[in-house]
DNA sequence: CAGTATCCGATCGGATACTG
DNA sequence: CAGTATCCGATCGGATACTG
């Protein structure tokens, strides 16, 4: 528990930028709950999924995804083409981050409603 | 910062973004682990702590975390002004899920060395 | 089906100058 | 000291058209 000797800031905050680069993204969590949720998804089944998402932004995404070894990408020789994205083994290390992340904002959005009452 | 939510299907995601929007920013994570570390810092501590930061980027930054309740700022009526800013208690709930980003995000650069060599 | 390529307006954020 | 105000280039991300 003693965070004292260990903690140098700006070493610190790289950590956790590094972590951000990856969840952030604006898409990157919704893309990973759903493959959370659903162990396989096709290209067109997350494009249904999160239709405000646009075809350029879900590829850059993934693709972001997959440099950093979160999901697979399995890709069937076939016409029309078939690709499958799921959560890769590494990638369920991220499941308690995200998990805790989605509790406090959960939490987080009845207090600002407590602060500046329910606006909508 | 990106209030306007609309609740689709997709409702679970809307609440890790708040969590993200919190602490994403760019610089958000950084001024709060040097607020977690400092207990009060002024302005221009955070200037000095973090020289890479410009004002106006610290000023928003913190203005955000403020309205968020997850800072305090202190106003001293004085000449030359000092203003002290600190970890609100509210804050200190979002601790564990800073502490667990940053270790996850220690682990994963270890991890981007493994798989695509130490590039630096 | 699963993308890529291109254009382009919106937003971000740095640099600089100014202020109570 | 602790900010604001302004300008402006860089980046983001949407819309649209095209492709193996």
């Amino acid at each position: 528990m003693n965070y004292k000797k260990e903690n140098h800031p700006t070493d610190n905050c790289a950590n956790i930028e590094v972590a951000l680069d990856i969840i952030v993204g604006k898409w990157k969590p919704v893309i990973l709950f759903h493959l959370l949720n659903n162990e396989k998804l096709r290209f067109s089944e997350l494009q249904r999924a999160i239709p405000e998402i646009s075809k350029k932004m879900l590829t850059t995404q993934l693709r972001e995804l997959e440099y950093h070894d979160i999901i697979d990408r399995k890709v069937y020789a076939q016409v029309p083409p078939k690709v499958e994205y799921s959560l890769s083994e590494y990638g369920t290390g991220l499941i308690p981050v995200l998990l805790s992340m989605r509790k406090w904002g959960l939490s987080h959005i009845k207090h600002l409603e407590q602060l500046y009452g329910n606006t909508n």
